[in-house]
DNA sequence: GCCGAGCCTTTTTTT
DNA sequence: AAGGCTCGGC
């Protein structure tokens, strides 16, 4: 047996050297998935197998990341850096840049992201909506979302105003040559079904295909695999249902527990002896899975008995949970040398964050925020990341309507609306307008000069941009400086701070535009336009690495991680589970959703709820989350915070509160 | 065309 | 609480 596989255990090593035919690992948490999978593509290597040949997808980018350094680590002669490497989105972008014109694209399409679709829908929905109707574009969005991961058509534009919307929407996004996420594994699918020749070339190219994270697949990710991968069907797939958490975007848990209606007669390899927590983390974690229905039966255990109860406590209000979390991480960083990096708390919303941060900074406690609001949406990467997409596609209205009047240089609403409504009427886009010369005579003169200044600036610098071995960041500098950028920014800023905080957001893009530049010297623009979009790693790779300190993150980013020591805050009805999923029928993946945060935890778990909690500033009455009803208490320690923290809390106060949380738990 | 004041809603999670 | 959006004065 080759060194990788020898440390494994008879099932990881079964999964692990199983390489023809289909394979599912189920693979529970904290039971090495990882590590099986990087040795399989090593073992695959060492066996002959071309790494080119390997294709591997990752549910995010970061998963790939740390994959690609694994894998490198295991595999000889740096054969491991050429297996291939990426999200299904990544794939799927990689793959239409190469076949754009197959599905109806030119090669420099962009790919928008949320808040570039939501400015689209607006746009349609004014130019479709009657006088005092409306729709909220975000659920007009989520709908098409919707219908599009199904495989659903567009209904009959004039019978129905959602379809109208939709293919509306449609046709505005192929007229200026973008795509949103689903597009790319629509076309990305329709590309392979349909095009023989695409397809076997993509067969050549990738033979083996192993897919981690399966069980937040959707229907479109498993067609596009079915296309992928013909018979003998060389597919690997790991997942664990109890970790489907992704079903409110499409993901279909189906795909993990009804796997051999895909692929027939997999080899099934079940992965259970867990090497992560102790025994009451575990324990605590299957007497809360059990409540779910339908799930592949599998326990999980460990050989760590550990010694560390789990402890639910309760608090005052929001305030006093995150000072005692901050307290606790405090003493155990003075007292016990635990470094800050052992530490993460996990919450459900990204807002439960900021009261946690404040309390960290008060003190100096370090910490970094985890796939917390994008980099990419601030105000001033997202300006210059719409210049640099105008000069990678011009006839992107959205990113052009964006920047044409910023800086301020006198092309207000008015001449906007001309604009676009002669784009309209010549069924081209903005851009074109601008140039147009009998556009340009409608408007007076004053505007007239402000365009051709703008548009000529466009044009120098787009075929910079396009100039292969352009530096692009000397480019993207002399960009800004041209059109007065900074100055304007100084002159929006009601607080030097407000403009130092741009001056540095401004120097950290153009510093990972360097980056990019030097690790990937031949997709040039639109490889890191793609990039921008497509990769969730808001911060930079070595940055999440150097940063140290406390992680917070959300309970859906942290999975596949793991902490000695988590916290569990704001366990309350209406937090987690989420009331909107008592609407929409997903309590039970909120259920997993806890599941997922319980056995991130190595050694020690804190879960704890508050009574009262501000949110949108106003204090409201929290009750505490019926899940917590579900846990088995033989390794729980219930605890109060407030009265824990007064000098001499009276025996009798502890009893008359825990009586009344226990009559609140049983009411659920 | 520009800019500030006041009003209003909001995301649950992420590729 | 805070950012986005509209309206009205300049």
């Amino acid at each position: 047996m080759s060194g990788f596989t020898g440390t494994l255990n008879p099932q990881q090593r079964e999964a692990a050297t199983h390489i023809h035919g289909p394979l599912l690992i189920l693979a529970g948490a904290g039971t090495g998935k990882t590590r099986v999978v990087t040795a399989r593509i090593a073992f695959m290597i060492n066996e002959g197998i071309k790494p080119e040949h390997i294709l591997a997808v990752t549910f995010t980018n970061k998963a790939a990341a740390e994959m690609r350094e694994r894998v490198k680590d295991m595999c000889r002669d740096g054969m491991g850096k050429k297996v291939v490497l990426g999200t299904f989105h990544a794939f799927c972008a990689r793959l239409l840049r190469e076949f754009a014109e197959h599905v109806g694209y030119k090669k420099n399409f962009v790919i928008y992201s949320q808040s570039e679709q939501i400015s689209l829908m607006k746009r349609v929905l004014k130019s479709l909506l009657v006088k005092e109707e409306t729709l909220d574009p975000q659920k007009a969005l989520a709908r098409i979302s919707k219908a599009k991961n199904n495989g659903e058509e567009i209904g009959d534009p004039a019978m129905d105003l959602h379809a109208a919307v939709a293919e509306k929407y449609a046709d505005e996004m192929r007229a200026l040559n973008v795509m949103d996420f689903d597009d790319l594994l629509c076309l990305g699918v329709k590309l392979l079904e349909e095009n023989a020749v695409v397809r076997e070339t993509l067969h050549q190219r990738h033979r083996y295909v192993t897919v981690d994270e399966f069980q937040d697949t959707n229907s479109l990710q498993m067609r596009l695999l079915r296309a992928l991968v013909p018979a003998p069907y060389n597919v690997c797939v790991v997942g664990d249902d109890d970790q489907s958490i992704y079903g409110w975007r499409g993901a279909e848990i189906t795909n993990i527990t009804e796997f051999e209606n895909f692929f027939p007669d997999p080899t099934v390899v079940k992965l259970e002896e867990n090497y992560r927590s102790t025994t009451a983390i575990l324990h605590t974690a299957n007497s809360l899975i059990k409540n779910n229905a339908g799930r592949r039966p599998k326990s999980l255990w460990s050989r760590n008995s550990g010694k560390e109860p789990v402890r639910l406590v309760a608090a005052q209000d929001d305030l006093e949970e995150a000072e005692m979390i901050a307290k606790e991480i405090e003493a155990g960083y003075f007292n016990n040398k635990e470094p800050y990096e052992s530490f993460a708390v996990l919450f459900r919303t990204n807002d439960q964050s900021r009261i946690l941060e404040q309390a960290f900074r008060q003190r100096k406690i370090t910490y970094r925020v985890v796939g917390a609001r994008s980099f990419f949406d601030r105000r001033e990467v997202k300006d210059v990341l719409s210049y640099l997409t105008v000069l990678h596609n011009p006839h992107d209205d959205i990113s052009l309507l964006r920047i044409l009047n910023t800086p301020t240089r006198g092309i207000g609403g008015t001449t906007a609306e001309l604009a676009l409504e002669h784009s309209m009427h010549k069924q081209f886009s903005v851009w074109v307008a601008l140039c147009d010369e009998s556009f340009l005579r409608q408007i007076p003169e004053k505007s007239r000069n402000a365009v051709r200044a703008f548009t000529e600036v466009i044009c120098k610098y787009a075929s910079a941009a396009s100039t292969h071995g352009t530096d692009l960041v000397t480019m993207t500098e002399a960009l800004i400086g041209e059109v007065e950028y900074m100055k304007y920014l100084q002159k929006l800023a009601k607080k030097p701070e407000e403009f130092h905080g741009w001056e540095n957001g401004l120097a950290e893009f153009l510093n990972q535009l360097g980056n990019y530049q030097e690790r990937n010297k031949k997709d040039g623009l639109s490889g890191f336009l793609d990039e921008v979009t497509l990769n969730d790693e808001r911060e930079d790779k070595d940055d999440i690495e150097k940063k140290k300190g406390v992680c917070l993150i959300t309970l859906h980013a942290s999975k596949g991680l793991e902490f000695p020591i988590v916290y569990l805050p704001g366990l309350e009805q209406g937090i987690l589970p989420h009331k909107r999923s008592y609407e929409e029928g997903r309590v039970d993946e909120e259920r997993r959703l806890f599941y997922v945060g319980i056995t991130r935890a190595r050694q020690k778990l804190t879960l704890s709820f508050v009574r009262y909690r501000t949110k949108w500033g106003q204090k409201q009455t929290e009750l505490p989350s019926p899940f917590l009803g579900e846990l088995d208490r033989t390794y729980v320690d219930e605890m109060d915070y407030t009265m824990h923290m007064k000098e001499t809390p009276s025996q009798e106060e502890n009893t008359n509160f825990f009586a009344g949380l226990k009559a609140m738990l049983a009411q659920e």
